[in-house]
DNA sequence: CTGTAATTTTCGTACTTGTGAAGATATAAA
DNA sequence: TTTATATCTTCACAAGTACGAAAATTACAG
């Protein structure tokens, strides 16, 4: 099988990682550093059982890796240049649709290109 | 409701767009200019009902655009440097799985990068 | 043991995919 | 015109996959 095909489906699959609005947001959230799922849990409004949920697939394909101290497991991006490329995509939202102005494009990319963590 | 919500939403739309090998490809051989569907499922090895499905969905969210001649339909993409942006992703596929070795990945790039479109 | 932190399991629902057959539409041939 | 052919799209359905919520389970600190 040609190798573009597996190279193709291999892409896809880290697609797929993405193609989910909480994991979007929990990759541009530890951006600024690990955090607990207490406080991811927290920071994006979700049940603690469905940040866990993604945070091990994102575990199973590599893309977060944990540490634990006591009860506290921490996560932290394995290649943080990840959350760059994400922002990169924002480019491609542009002028799709009317139910995002651009302008809320823009406070996106200011928010999650910050390397501190201001909300 | 916060706008990197609605962003997030957006942006993983996106990704779902890209969440297929078929789609993928699809857009790094329109990378080279418009193809009509005929050609693109030749060169992909898909059936026509398939690539046309795969093209109006990436139609009906403007990532390609279709223009008609007689009884050829052709695409072209919307935003080219969307084709880039994917190769960027390759970036994150190294060392990730002994599925497909770095060199795999190698090909693909320069295959994908390639302005022309050599087979 | 008690309480807190996080994960795993389970299950119903909804979406995506792939395939084959049928439906449009445009060109060419008879 | 009628008929055939080429190109592409749409439909229908089975099989697979992802999602979300809740409950059960593990792990650990005091």
């Amino acid at each position: 099988m040609p190798s573009r095909i597996r190279v193709a489906r291999e892409l896809a699959d880290i697609f797929k990682l993405m193609a989910h609005p909480d994991r979007i947001r929990l990759i541009e959230e530890l951006r600024s550093g690990e955090k607990d799922v207490n406080t991811l849990a927290e920071l994006l409004g979700l049940a603690a059982p469905r940040v866990s949920q993604h945070l091990s697939l994102l575990r199973a394909h590599r893309l977060v890796a944990e540490r634990r101290d006591g009860r506290h497991h921490f996560y932290q991006l394995v290649q943080p240049e990840i959350a760059d490329w994400i922002v990169d995509g924002l480019a491609f939202l542009e002028g799709r649709t009317r139910a995002v102005p651009e302008s809320e494009i823009d406070v996106a990319r200011r928010l999650w290109s910050a390397s501190g963590s201001e909300h």
